[in-house]
RNA sequence: GGGUCGGUGCCCGAGCGGCCAAUGGGAUCUGGCUGUAAACCAGACGGCUUUGCCUACGGGGGUUCAAAUCCCUCCCGGCCCA
């Protein structure tokens, strides 16, 4: 399949400087980067639709290079952003780095056998903090005026605004960006640079920058944004808080129930962005969603396919197993068996036989697993009847004992709809 | 540095001496309807040893029987001037 198919069948491409580009990249032997911000340590769901780009033009034969920010982390990107960034610390940036390192090699092949498209990651640490300041502005600052830096779109917001401003540290972001593409155009013949839709500003500067300052011609790329139904951005969970792939900041069970909750409307595009599945069963899954909506299948496939790609095929099997167990209404008749098989992959938690049986405070209980944040919401919930145990809503009188175990060792709570936690007596 | 406006709960934003744990909107959560969707409807939404107590309206100090509200001072931000 060619690239360009393939892209287009996705809706991949959001702005293109160039209409030809599709078909090089086709054709193979290009070399391509995108940034990735250093500000956590660990990616999310928000960065994977451009490392699945990363890993479809490898597959197609191009030279993908990840580019940490390390250099430009230590400046804050402004765009589209409503306020100013916090400023991290060298020691945290480093750190961020690391951790970001070990996961894209999930999704792209650093070693020497992938030849001429073998992956590199590189940090813009080493040429950013080493360039000298009067270098850079005769450099790359006489190449723009502010006339058109203040017009771009991502940061025109924030001059506009009457209460926070805009500091000129980060007003120099796009610079330093467009620089990037400059050192990676001439060290490495980087002649493409990928990004989500928000970064068409600052990517321009630097197919500008290279035109100028080297007299070359480079490209760039942008991929929509993933918006839900809502207008919000995808990748966040309900509470606010991101989907890490990092497996200790975000569970794989955790993952594979935000994936398998996807809205209808945006799981057709969430299976063409986040998976290599064939257009066919892409199709299939579009319309299996239509004429039996209820079974979600497109919504399993996508949550199993994407879990499998971050974590592992053994990890996705284990939460679909997990989740397929705990959500069954009958699970007072579960054998202790198939309880065990998924203790690990689940929410999970022990408690000593002796203080359960003793009766244990189940608002208490309920902080304790993480389905509350205080003893005061937990009351809540159960007074609004929000809390099962195992699947059986709670009374407000009701206290926990042994007698709410099954095999005498387990007790599965839940919070609303969806949110579970296996207890393990020990 | 000067002037001026501002800093309120997750966010936006009212309140401008007591009736304020603080109107309203958004977000979130629970319930109903469903498919562990969406939309819609209803309710909840600081904490605790919960008829009460504690902590909170940028920080600290003060006035007062009583302060988010008044005064002093410091910190932070916007705009204008130098």
């Amino acid at each position: 399949m060619r690239l360009r198919d393939d892209w287009e069948f996705r809706g991949l491409v959001h702005q293109s400087t160039d209409e030809t580009l599709l078909d090089r990249l086709s054709a193979g032997g290009v070399t391509a980067y995108i940034g990735f911000d250093p500000t956590a340590p660990s990616l999310h769901l928000g960065s994977l639709l451009q490392l699945c780009n990363l890993r479809r033009l490898q597959i197609a034969g191009n030279r993908p290079i990840a580019l940490a920010g390390g250099g430009t982390g230590m400046i804050g990107d402004p765009s589209f952003k409503a306020s100013e960034r916090p400023l991290l610390t060298p020691e945290q940036i480093d750190a961020n780095v690391e951790g970001i390192r070990g996961q894209l090699s999930r999704f792209l092949d650093f070693s020497p056998s992938a030849g001429a498209s073998q992956a590199l990651l590189l940090n813009n640490a080493a040429w950013l903090t080493t360039i000298s300041l009067t270098d850079f502005l005769r450099d790359v600052g006489k190449h723009f005026t502010v006339n058109q830096m203040v017009a771009k779109d991502s940061v025109k917001s924030r001059l506009d605004r009457d209460d926070v401003g805009l500091s000129f540290t980060e007003f120099t972001y796009m610079l330093l960006q467009a620089y990037d593409f400059l050192r990676l155009n001439i060290d490495y013949d980087c002649t493409l640079q990928l990004g989500g839709s928000d970064q068409w500003g600052n990517i321009t500067m630097g197919t500008e920058l290279i035109r100028k300052s080297a007299g070359r011609s480079a490209a760039g790329l942008t991929s929509p944004l993933l918006l839900r139904a809502d207008g919000t951005k995808f990748g966040k969970s309900e509470s606010g808080s991101n989907i890490w792939l990092d497996a200790a900041l975000t569970s794989p069970f955790e993952m594979h129930q935000y994936l398998l909750n996807a809205e209808d409307a945006i799981t057709p595009t969430l299976l063409r962005f986040f998976t290599f599945l064939d257009h066919d069963v892409i199709a299939e899954l579009d319309e299996a969603t239509k004429t039996a909506p209820r079974e979600r299948r497109a919504q399993r496939a996508l949550a199993n396919a994407v879990v499998a790609l971050v974590h592992g095929e053994d990890a996705a099997r284990g939460a679909e197993r997990a989740a397929e167990t705990l959500f069954q209404p009958s699970i007072a008749e579960l054998d202790e068996a198939t309880l065990l098989t998924i203790v690990a992959d689940a929410p999970s938690s022990t408690i000593s036989r002796a203080e359960f049986a003793s009766g244990v405070d189940a608002a208490e209980l309920l902080v304790r697993c993480d389905l509350a944040k205080s003893k005061a919401e937990a009351r809540r919930y159960i007074e609004q009847g929000g809390v099962y145990v195992n699947n059986v809503r709670m009374a407000t009188d009701e206290s926990l004992g042994l007698g709410s175990t099954l095999h005498d060792r387990y007790v599965v709570l839940r919070r609303g709809r969806r949110e579970m936690h296996l207890v393990v007596l020990k």
